[in-house]
DNA sequence: TCAATTTAGTGGTATATGCCACTAAATATA
DNA sequence: TATATTTAGTGGCATATACCACTAAATTGA
Protein backbone atom coordinates (compact mmCIF):
# COMPACT_ATOMS: atom_id res chain seq x y z
CA UNK A 1 0.00 0.00 0.00
CA UNK A 2 2.37 2.64 0.95
CA UNK A 3 6.41 2.12 0.09
CA UNK A 4 7.19 5.91 0.72
CA UNK A 5 10.09 5.67 2.86
CA UNK A 6 10.13 5.67 6.62
CA UNK A 7 12.97 7.25 8.88
CA UNK A 8 12.88 4.45 11.45
CA UNK A 9 13.18 1.95 8.85
CA UNK A 10 16.64 3.15 9.06
CA UNK A 11 17.39 5.41 11.83
CA UNK A 12 17.79 3.44 14.75
CA UNK A 13 16.81 6.43 17.64
CA UNK A 14 13.83 7.18 15.86
CA UNK A 15 13.03 3.71 15.75
CA UNK A 16 13.65 3.22 19.24
CA UNK A 17 11.37 6.69 20.30
CA UNK A 18 8.64 5.16 18.23
CA UNK A 19 8.67 1.62 19.83
CA UNK A 20 9.14 3.45 23.07
CA UNK A 21 6.23 5.03 22.48
CA UNK A 22 3.96 2.67 21.55
CA UNK A 23 5.10 0.30 24.66
CA UNK A 24 4.74 2.74 26.47
CA UNK A 25 1.14 3.59 25.46
CA UNK A 26 -0.06 0.01 26.54
CA UNK A 27 2.22 -0.33 29.63
CA UNK A 28 -0.17 2.32 30.53
CA UNK A 29 -3.22 1.18 29.68
CA UNK A 30 -2.76 -1.27 31.97
CA UNK A 31 -1.32 0.63 34.77
CA UNK A 32 -4.03 3.54 34.45
CA UNK A 33 -6.06 2.16 37.07
CA UNK A 34 -3.36 3.23 39.35
CA UNK A 35 -3.83 6.82 39.08
CA UNK A 36 0.13 6.61 38.11
CA UNK A 37 2.08 6.88 35.17
CA UNK A 38 4.96 4.38 33.57
CA UNK A 39 7.84 5.76 33.95
CA UNK A 40 6.33 6.86 37.76
CA UNK A 41 6.08 2.42 38.45
CA UNK A 42 9.68 2.36 36.77
CA UNK A 43 11.03 4.96 38.90
CA UNK A 44 9.25 4.37 42.58
CA UNK A 45 10.19 0.53 41.93
CA UNK A 46 13.89 1.22 40.92
CA UNK A 47 14.02 3.14 44.28
CA UNK A 48 12.25 0.01 46.39
CA UNK A 49 15.72 -1.80 44.35
CA UNK A 50 18.22 0.86 45.37
CA UNK A 51 18.07 1.00 48.71
CA UNK A 52 19.38 4.32 50.33
CA UNK A 53 20.71 5.58 46.73
CA UNK A 54 21.47 9.28 46.33
CA UNK A 55 20.10 11.55 43.44
CA UNK A 56 23.54 11.00 41.32
CA UNK A 57 23.65 7.72 41.15
CA UNK A 58 19.93 7.01 40.88
CA UNK A 59 20.63 9.37 37.21
CA UNK A 60 23.51 7.35 36.78
CA UNK A 61 21.57 3.70 36.56
CA UNK A 62 18.71 5.46 35.03
CA UNK A 63 20.90 7.09 32.28
CA UNK A 64 19.24 10.45 33.12
CA UNK A 65 20.04 13.70 33.65
CA UNK A 66 20.58 14.93 37.16
CA UNK A 67 18.27 17.63 36.97
CA UNK A 68 15.62 15.34 34.66
CA UNK A 69 15.37 13.14 37.36
CA UNK A 70 14.75 15.59 40.13
CA UNK A 71 11.82 17.53 38.34
CA UNK A 72 10.12 14.10 37.54
CA UNK A 73 10.57 12.95 41.44
CA UNK A 74 8.82 15.97 42.31
CA UNK A 75 5.32 14.73 41.89
CA UNK A 76 5.92 11.97 43.48
CA UNK A 77 7.25 13.54 46.76
CA UNK A 78 4.56 16.83 46.60
CA UNK A 79 2.60 13.05 45.92
CA UNK A 80 3.79 11.45 49.21
CA UNK A 81 5.47 8.26 47.53
CA UNK A 82 8.95 9.42 48.22
CA UNK A 83 11.06 11.38 50.16
CA UNK A 84 14.68 12.67 50.21
CA UNK A 85 16.80 12.43 53.26
CA UNK A 86 20.22 14.00 53.46
CA UNK A 87 23.02 12.20 53.76
CA UNK A 88 24.78 12.93 57.40
CA UNK A 89 28.20 12.32 56.93
CA UNK A 90 28.02 14.39 53.22
CA UNK A 91 25.99 17.24 53.34
CA UNK A 92 25.52 17.93 49.54
CA UNK A 93 24.19 14.39 49.04
CA UNK A 94 20.48 13.19 49.61
CA UNK A 95 18.77 9.89 49.98
CA UNK A 96 15.81 8.73 47.87
CA UNK A 97 13.30 6.22 49.52
CA UNK A 98 9.77 5.64 49.72
CA UNK A 99 7.41 6.16 52.13
CA UNK A 100 5.35 3.90 53.31
CA UNK A 101 2.52 5.37 51.68
CA UNK A 102 4.96 4.73 48.35
CA UNK A 103 5.92 1.49 48.88
CA UNK A 104 2.04 0.04 48.99
CA UNK A 105 1.28 1.93 46.09
CA UNK A 106 4.50 0.39 44.34
CA UNK A 107 3.49 -2.77 45.47
CA UNK A 108 -0.46 -2.53 44.56
CA UNK A 109 1.18 -1.13 41.31
CA UNK A 110 2.99 -4.36 40.93
CA UNK A 111 0.00 -6.46 40.35
CA UNK A 112 -0.94 -4.61 37.36
CA UNK A 113 2.51 -4.48 35.68
CA UNK A 114 2.56 -8.41 35.71
CA UNK A 115 -0.55 -7.92 33.72
CA UNK A 116 1.08 -5.61 31.04
CA UNK A 117 4.37 -7.85 31.24
CA UNK A 118 2.44 -10.99 30.75
CA UNK A 119 0.46 -9.12 28.12
CA UNK A 120 3.92 -8.35 26.33
CA UNK A 121 5.59 -11.21 26.69
CA UNK A 122 2.62 -13.24 25.02
CA UNK A 123 2.55 -10.74 22.48
CA UNK A 124 5.90 -10.90 21.53
CA UNK A 125 7.43 -14.20 22.98
CA UNK A 126 9.47 -14.76 25.81
CA UNK A 127 12.90 -15.56 24.07
CA UNK A 128 12.19 -12.63 21.93
CA UNK A 129 10.99 -10.30 24.74
CA UNK A 130 14.75 -11.26 26.95
CA UNK A 131 16.92 -10.99 23.85
CA UNK A 132 15.34 -7.39 23.08
CA UNK A 133 15.74 -6.74 26.74
CA UNK A 134 19.26 -7.63 26.59
CA UNK A 135 20.07 -5.63 23.63
CA UNK A 136 18.56 -2.62 24.77
CA UNK A 137 20.26 -2.94 28.05
CA UNK A 138 23.52 -3.42 26.26
CA UNK A 139 23.01 0.11 24.50
CA UNK A 140 22.53 1.82 28.01
CA UNK A 141 25.64 0.79 29.25
CA UNK A 142 28.40 3.22 29.63
CA UNK A 143 30.46 1.16 28.05
CA UNK A 144 28.62 1.75 24.80
CA UNK A 145 28.77 5.26 25.25
CA UNK A 146 32.09 4.97 25.07
CA UNK A 147 32.50 3.19 21.79
CA UNK A 148 30.05 5.07 20.13
CA UNK A 149 31.92 7.87 20.98
CA UNK A 150 35.35 6.81 20.07
CA UNK A 151 33.59 4.97 16.82
CA UNK A 152 34.41 6.18 12.95
CA UNK A 153 32.22 8.02 11.95
CA UNK A 154 33.89 7.51 8.42
CA UNK A 155 35.17 11.24 8.44
CA UNK A 156 38.25 11.30 10.54
CA UNK A 157 41.30 12.24 8.39
CA UNK A 158 42.83 9.30 6.67
CA UNK A 159 39.50 7.26 7.60
CA UNK A 160 39.98 5.33 4.64
CA UNK A 161 42.33 3.17 6.53
CA UNK B 1 30.37 -4.83 42.24
CA UNK B 2 26.72 -4.52 42.30
CA UNK B 3 23.88 -7.16 41.86
CA UNK B 4 20.71 -5.25 43.10
CA UNK B 5 18.00 -6.08 41.03
CA UNK B 6 17.67 -3.10 38.27
CA UNK B 7 13.69 -3.14 36.58
CA UNK B 8 15.01 -3.20 33.15
CA UNK B 9 16.30 -6.58 33.59
CA UNK B 10 12.92 -7.53 33.71
CA UNK B 11 10.56 -4.13 32.28
CA UNK B 12 10.64 -3.72 28.53
CA UNK B 13 9.41 -0.45 28.68
CA UNK B 14 11.89 0.50 31.47
CA UNK B 15 14.57 -0.93 29.24
CA UNK B 16 13.31 0.69 26.01
CA UNK B 17 13.00 4.11 27.40
CA UNK B 18 16.35 4.00 29.21
CA UNK B 19 17.98 2.95 25.85
CA UNK B 20 15.81 5.71 24.33
CA UNK B 21 17.32 8.46 26.27
CA UNK B 22 20.70 7.03 25.98
CA UNK B 23 20.63 6.44 22.58
CA UNK B 24 19.08 10.33 22.18
CA UNK B 25 21.77 11.93 24.26
CA UNK B 26 24.31 10.14 21.79
CA UNK B 27 22.46 11.10 18.54
CA UNK B 28 21.84 14.53 20.14
CA UNK B 29 25.61 14.82 20.59
CA UNK B 30 26.02 14.78 17.47
CA UNK B 31 23.61 16.54 16.11
CA UNK B 32 23.69 19.57 18.47
CA UNK B 33 26.10 21.69 15.43
CA UNK B 34 22.43 22.39 13.81
CA UNK B 35 21.05 23.69 16.68
CA UNK B 36 17.55 21.49 16.47
CA UNK B 37 17.12 18.61 18.62
CA UNK B 38 16.63 14.79 17.20
CA UNK B 39 13.22 14.55 17.27
CA UNK B 40 13.07 17.65 15.31
CA UNK B 41 15.49 15.97 12.95
CA UNK B 42 13.43 12.76 13.07
CA UNK B 43 10.07 14.85 12.28
CA UNK B 44 11.47 16.78 9.20
CA UNK B 45 12.78 13.96 7.78
CA UNK B 46 9.20 12.15 8.11
CA UNK B 47 7.67 15.43 6.53
CA UNK B 48 10.04 15.52 3.56
CA UNK B 49 9.44 11.79 3.22
CA UNK B 50 5.37 11.75 3.40
CA UNK B 51 4.40 14.01 1.20
CA UNK B 52 1.22 16.81 2.11
CA UNK B 53 0.57 14.01 5.01
CA UNK B 54 -2.51 15.24 7.32
CA UNK B 55 -1.65 15.69 10.84
CA UNK B 56 -3.39 13.04 11.49
CA UNK B 57 -1.58 10.39 9.07
CA UNK B 58 1.66 11.59 10.18
CA UNK B 59 0.47 11.24 13.97
CA UNK B 60 -0.50 7.78 13.14
CA UNK B 61 2.78 6.46 11.18
CA UNK B 62 5.03 8.02 14.20
CA UNK B 63 2.75 5.90 16.70
CA UNK B 64 2.15 9.76 18.52
CA UNK B 65 -0.93 11.37 19.45
CA UNK B 66 -2.63 13.75 17.80
CA UNK B 67 -2.08 16.78 20.05
CA UNK B 68 1.51 16.04 20.66
CA UNK B 69 2.53 15.83 17.13
CA UNK B 70 0.45 19.26 17.05
CA UNK B 71 2.71 20.36 20.06
CA UNK B 72 6.03 19.26 18.89
CA UNK B 73 5.51 20.96 15.60
CA UNK B 74 5.13 24.37 17.14
CA UNK B 75 8.56 25.60 17.51
CA UNK B 76 9.29 23.85 14.13
CA UNK B 77 6.59 26.26 12.31
CA UNK B 78 7.58 29.15 15.01
CA UNK B 79 11.02 28.81 13.43
CA UNK B 80 9.80 28.85 9.54
CA UNK B 81 10.94 25.24 8.75
CA UNK B 82 7.28 23.45 8.99
CA UNK B 83 4.22 24.71 7.27
CA UNK B 84 0.42 24.09 7.69
CA UNK B 85 -2.11 24.16 4.89
CA UNK B 86 -5.56 23.63 4.87
CA UNK B 87 -6.61 21.12 2.66
CA UNK B 88 -9.02 21.97 -0.05
CA UNK B 89 -11.75 19.37 0.12
CA UNK B 90 -12.16 18.51 3.27
CA UNK B 91 -11.91 21.84 5.48
CA UNK B 92 -11.04 19.78 8.93
CA UNK B 93 -7.48 18.87 7.65
CA UNK B 94 -4.44 20.40 7.55
CA UNK B 95 -1.34 18.88 5.69
CA UNK B 96 2.02 19.56 6.77
CA UNK B 97 4.76 20.31 4.75
CA UNK B 98 8.49 21.93 4.76
CA UNK B 99 9.44 25.01 3.71
CA UNK B 100 12.42 25.53 1.79
CA UNK B 101 13.87 26.49 4.81
CA UNK B 102 13.15 23.67 6.49
CA UNK B 103 14.05 21.54 3.63
CA UNK B 104 17.44 22.53 3.46
CA UNK B 105 17.46 22.08 6.95
CA UNK B 106 17.03 18.86 7.24
CA UNK B 107 19.42 18.00 4.24
CA UNK B 108 22.06 19.79 6.01
CA UNK B 109 21.34 18.10 9.13
CA UNK B 110 21.50 14.31 7.34
CA UNK B 111 25.40 14.72 6.94
CA UNK B 112 25.32 15.25 10.82
CA UNK B 113 23.10 12.09 11.41
CA UNK B 114 25.02 9.82 9.07
CA UNK B 115 27.96 10.30 11.32
CA UNK B 116 26.16 9.42 13.99
CA UNK B 117 24.59 6.31 12.11
CA UNK B 118 27.87 5.24 11.48
CA UNK B 119 29.44 5.64 14.84
CA UNK B 120 26.04 3.89 15.99
CA UNK B 121 26.18 0.80 13.48
CA UNK B 122 30.42 0.45 14.34
CA UNK B 123 29.55 0.49 18.03
CA UNK B 124 27.07 -2.37 17.98
CA UNK B 125 27.32 -4.18 14.49
CA UNK B 126 25.94 -3.80 11.60
CA UNK B 127 23.62 -6.64 11.54
CA UNK B 128 22.89 -6.09 14.99
CA UNK B 129 21.69 -2.64 14.56
CA UNK B 130 19.41 -4.13 11.46
CA UNK B 131 17.87 -6.99 13.80
CA UNK B 132 17.11 -4.28 16.50
CA UNK B 133 15.73 -2.11 14.03
CA UNK B 134 13.21 -4.62 12.64
CA UNK B 135 12.28 -5.48 16.07
CA UNK B 136 11.32 -2.11 17.15
CA UNK B 137 9.65 -1.29 14.76
CA UNK B 138 7.34 -4.78 14.76
CA UNK B 139 6.64 -3.47 18.03
CA UNK B 140 5.88 -0.07 17.12
CA UNK B 141 3.06 -1.87 14.29
CA UNK B 142 -0.69 -1.54 14.96
CA UNK B 143 -0.65 -5.05 14.65
CA UNK B 144 1.29 -5.49 17.68
CA UNK B 145 -0.70 -3.36 19.70
CA UNK B 146 -3.56 -5.80 18.51
CA UNK B 147 -1.90 -8.33 19.52
CA UNK B 148 -1.19 -7.27 22.92
CA UNK B 149 -4.15 -5.84 23.77
CA UNK B 150 -5.92 -9.47 22.95
CA UNK B 151 -2.73 -11.35 24.84
CA UNK B 152 -3.55 -13.01 27.86
CA UNK B 153 -2.41 -11.53 30.79
CA UNK B 154 -2.83 -14.52 32.67
CA UNK B 155 -6.18 -13.35 35.00
CA UNK B 156 -9.12 -14.27 33.02
CA UNK B 157 -11.51 -16.50 34.24
CA UNK B 158 -10.10 -19.66 32.52
CA UNK B 159 -7.17 -18.76 31.71
CA UNK B 160 -5.66 -22.09 32.75
CA UNK B 161 -7.44 -23.55 29.23
C1' DT C 1 45.76 26.28 55.67
C1' DC C 2 43.69 28.33 51.88
C1' DA C 3 42.65 28.82 47.14
C1' DA C 4 41.28 26.06 42.93
C1' DT C 5 38.65 22.40 41.30
C1' DT C 6 35.21 18.97 41.37
C1' DT C 7 30.80 17.18 42.80
C1' DA C 8 25.63 17.16 44.35
C1' DG C 9 21.65 19.30 43.94
C1' DT C 10 18.18 23.25 42.61
C1' DG C 11 15.61 26.30 39.60
C1' DG C 12 14.67 28.20 35.08
C1' DT C 13 13.55 27.43 30.43
C1' DA C 14 12.55 24.67 26.39
C1' DT C 15 11.15 20.68 23.97
C1' DA C 16 8.51 15.95 24.08
C1' DT C 17 4.42 13.72 24.94
C1' DG C 18 -0.14 12.33 26.72
C1' DC C 19 -5.09 13.19 28.21
C1' DC C 20 -9.20 15.86 28.27
C1' DA C 21 -12.50 19.20 26.75
C1' DC C 22 -13.86 21.79 23.02
C1' DT C 23 -14.93 23.46 18.04
C1' DA C 24 -15.75 22.74 13.38
C1' DA C 25 -16.54 19.99 9.63
C1' DA C 26 -17.88 15.74 7.35
C1' DT C 27 -20.62 11.59 7.36
C1' DA C 28 -24.27 8.54 8.60
C1' DT C 29 -28.91 7.81 9.76
C1' DA C 30 -33.73 8.42 10.78
C1' DT D 1 -33.33 17.12 5.23
C1' DA D 2 -32.46 17.41 10.12
C1' DT D 3 -30.18 15.28 13.66
C1' DA D 4 -26.70 12.09 15.58
C1' DT D 5 -22.17 10.42 15.25
C1' DT D 6 -17.53 10.45 13.88
C1' DT D 7 -13.31 12.74 12.61
C1' DA D 8 -9.49 16.52 12.49
C1' DG D 9 -7.40 19.75 14.87
C1' DT D 10 -6.60 23.20 18.97
C1' DG D 11 -5.66 24.65 23.66
C1' DG D 12 -4.98 23.70 28.50
C1' DC D 13 -2.73 21.14 31.85
C1' DA D 14 0.50 17.61 33.62
C1' DT D 15 4.46 14.77 33.41
C1' DA D 16 9.18 13.53 31.08
C1' DT D 17 13.54 15.07 30.01
C1' DA D 18 17.48 17.99 28.69
C1' DC D 19 20.74 21.98 29.18
C1' DC D 20 22.41 25.94 31.62
C1' DA D 21 23.55 28.84 35.43
C1' DC D 22 23.97 28.90 40.16
C1' DT D 23 24.93 27.52 45.24
C1' DA D 24 26.96 24.83 48.60
C1' DA D 25 29.87 21.40 50.09
C1' DA D 26 33.80 18.34 49.62
C1' DT D 27 38.33 17.40 47.75
C1' DT D 28 42.86 18.56 45.82
C1' DG D 29 47.11 20.69 45.91
C1' DA D 30 50.34 24.41 46.51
Amino acid sequence: MDDTPKVWDFCTNSALKRASRQLGQLYEGVLAPSGLRGTQYSLLSQIAHSKNASLRTLADLLVMDLSALGHTLKPLIRDGYVELVPDASDRRVKRVQLTPFGLKKQQEMTVLWRKAQARFENALGKQQAEALRQALNGISEASFAEAFTRASDGTEPGANS
